[in-house]
DNA sequence: GCATCTATTGTTTCCGGTAACATCCTGCCG
DNA sequence: CGGCAGGATGTTACCGGAAACAATAGATGC
């Protein structure tokens, strides 16, 4: 199951001029300048992609790569360069579906632009272990760092710091404005509610995510900013924690009092937690209430009932963050950011309002 | 939001000798030692924890860490000692909850004993993938390669690949034997044959994971043997893939021909995909059919209906793989394993079998 | 045909640590 | 009081690359 040994190949006989029981260290620059029986710099420049080197010398040297196996060592050439290959990315407790995915979508962006992304899991809303992990990280020189998910300890944690490179903190939208980019993340809710409304629904209820999340705050605004643009009525906004437990609790919390014919969860955890809820006290879905989340996450489509919600390329948003890291570290513009729009997915957990004329 | 120059802290006027408007480049040993008036290696041995230096000595150079805020550079440490205090962790995508706990454990895990775990997740059925991956990986001088999730692909990649580094693929059983540690990872799967048997079951379905998982397979079998130990019968075995919908298209596969009366999954994903299928077909969960899954993931507890599961430790198996890894690089006997039992967490989605005694 | 230019390649130095070896004081002993 | 064992530090070399600078060569210009 483990291969710990290089061991010796069975090539034997092998071109080698005297090492023979050598202890098979990894090729240098070195090795490989005097295989090829150039400088090491040569080879260097090879390796960098410099153009000026005859089409014959450049065949020996890459011979030579080949014949070793040569393979660069990155921890060199990060001393020398003052800059390393790779990324510091902090996200939290990666057991959501959202955050990981993110993490995924940028560790992928990172990978193909050459970067090694080290992601680092810590408690968000802790600001002692995001300091911790902070201070670990920065000793690993990187070329840069990203928070993949935004809180308010996290943000403050990043302007405390004193990273000697580019950082960069993903929100789903920024906090205090609605430029062009959050106009896109948050153009899938407007047509939720849209929908909802359009199937007779006239009071709703937002069950929030934790306050200190931004996604959680720009998704109640866009909600309450959807409900006043249709003329709807919100019942309020309860809060929860993004989780399925919390998503049950924000209805038992109401204690009957439930006016809305819809919910709107700023989850699909929470929504799944809400519709057991309202099914144990007896309320029927779609038929009695509807429930809708967001972030359409793989299993949303196998509720009982299945749910409507909203599709979220979180992908692309991991992929987006590492985009604009890039760009600070590399000194381009960004390119502006893709595939963040947000897709209505309708389920059955929608339907007409109870009263409406479409109750079939 | 973002910050990038260090910047010129409020603090004028400090003691720094010459240094007035230089470009804040982070201190050195050498710094360090100059400030305290010895050599580098001075300051180096007290970083190591030497401890022939004179207290006074110490003193002064502690204060000129401080001072100057030294945080030591790794990539020159590797280079010199040809380690690193990183570890790289394939994982496949993390989209599930199963792979980015023991993620998420390993990382923590690798923190505590001061490595950094570089995270890498590709599509562990792809073995160009997985090469790609560990030629990028090996470019990074690391102490160690840690597979967090088994398959076949990965195990001969990990057979074929050239670590001059320690290695160890984190398998939830060892395939080939039954070590006692696969006797404490299995322990839960008996425990839900037996409650299911109990509530007067006979015929089980199984519906399995990617048999390219050697989790999958290591479950199959379990439930195979359980099975046969309690003499009990098995209608047989659909392959899934993991997914809520490979759980949905295992059950309409069937065409109607079930005649198990209990259903255990290799996932609760595909427990819930299922049970919607079942609920589809107008069986009531759990007096008709009952359903059991694996994971204990945090929704379980919320599907429609909650849903009866074991409990696994990702967390644990996310931090045992990293101890097993540590004990090869560092040279030491790694602990024994601990909280790898899986736990049985009885929810409504288990019912009495229909036709027995206990229909309520 | 010789000097100049420039394309190509080689040398040296440095990055920030660690390791090995050298040196400088002490105190202690004969 | 010289010698010496160590303890405490200092010096030098090295890790594997990259950058700056130097040198060699063939090509070109006049």
């Amino acid at each position: 199951m483990v291969r710990e040994t290089p061991g010796e190949t069975a090539k034997a006989g092998s071109t080698d001029p005297a090492a023979e029981g050598a202890p098979a260290k990894p090729p240098t620059i070195y090795d490989v300048a005097r295989v090829a029986g150039v400088s090491h710099q040569t080879v260097s420049r090879l390796l960098r992609g410099y153009e000026g080197i005859r089409p014959q010398t450049k065949t020996r040297v890459m011979d030579a790569l080949q014949e070793l196996g040569y393979r660069p060592n990155l921890a060199a050439r990060s001393l020398t360069t003052g800059r390393s290959q790779r990324i510091g990315a902090l996200t939290h407790e990666i057991d959501q579906v959202g955050p990981s995915k993110i993490a995924q979508g940028a560790s992928v962006a990172a990978r193909q632009a050459g970067y090694l992304l080290d992601i680092v899991t810590l408690d968000m809303s802790n600001a002692d272990a995001i300091n911790d992990a902070l201070e670990l990280i920065m000793q690993h020189d990187l070329a840069g760092v990203l928070a993949l998910a935004s809180t308010d300890e996290m943000t403050q944690a990043f302007e405390a710091a004193d990273f000697r490179v580019p950082a960069y903190i993903a929100a789903e939208e920024d906090d205090a404005f609605s430029n062009r980019r959050s106009e896109l993340t948050s153009v899938g809710l407007p047509a939720l509610i849209a929908h909802l409304a359009g199937l007779g629904h006239r009071t709703l209820l937002h069950i929030a995510g934790s306050t200190t999340y931004s996604a959680a705050r720009n998704r109640r605004r866009a909600y309450e900013a959807a409900v006043a643009d249709l003329s709807l009525h919100s019942q309020g906004v309860v809060y929860g924690d993004w989780s399925a437990r919390s998503g049950y609790e924000a209805i038992t919390g109401l204690r009957g009092k439930l006016e809305a014919t819809a919910v709107v969860a700023a989850n699909d955890q929470m929504a799944l937690g809400a519709m057991l809820a309202l099914t144990e006290q007896g309320y029927r879905i779609p038929e009695d209430i509807s429930v809708a989340g967001i972030d359409d996450i793989p299993e949303a489509g196998y509720f009982s009932p299945p749910l409507t919600t909203l599709r979220v390329n979180f992908a692309a948003q991991g992929r987006n963050a590492v985009q604009q890291l890039l760009g600070q570290i590399e000194g381009f513009t960004p390119p502006s950011s893709t595939g963040l729009t947000s897709q209505l997915i309708t389920r059955r957990s929608t339907g007409p309002a109870p009263g409406t004329a479409g109750h079939k």
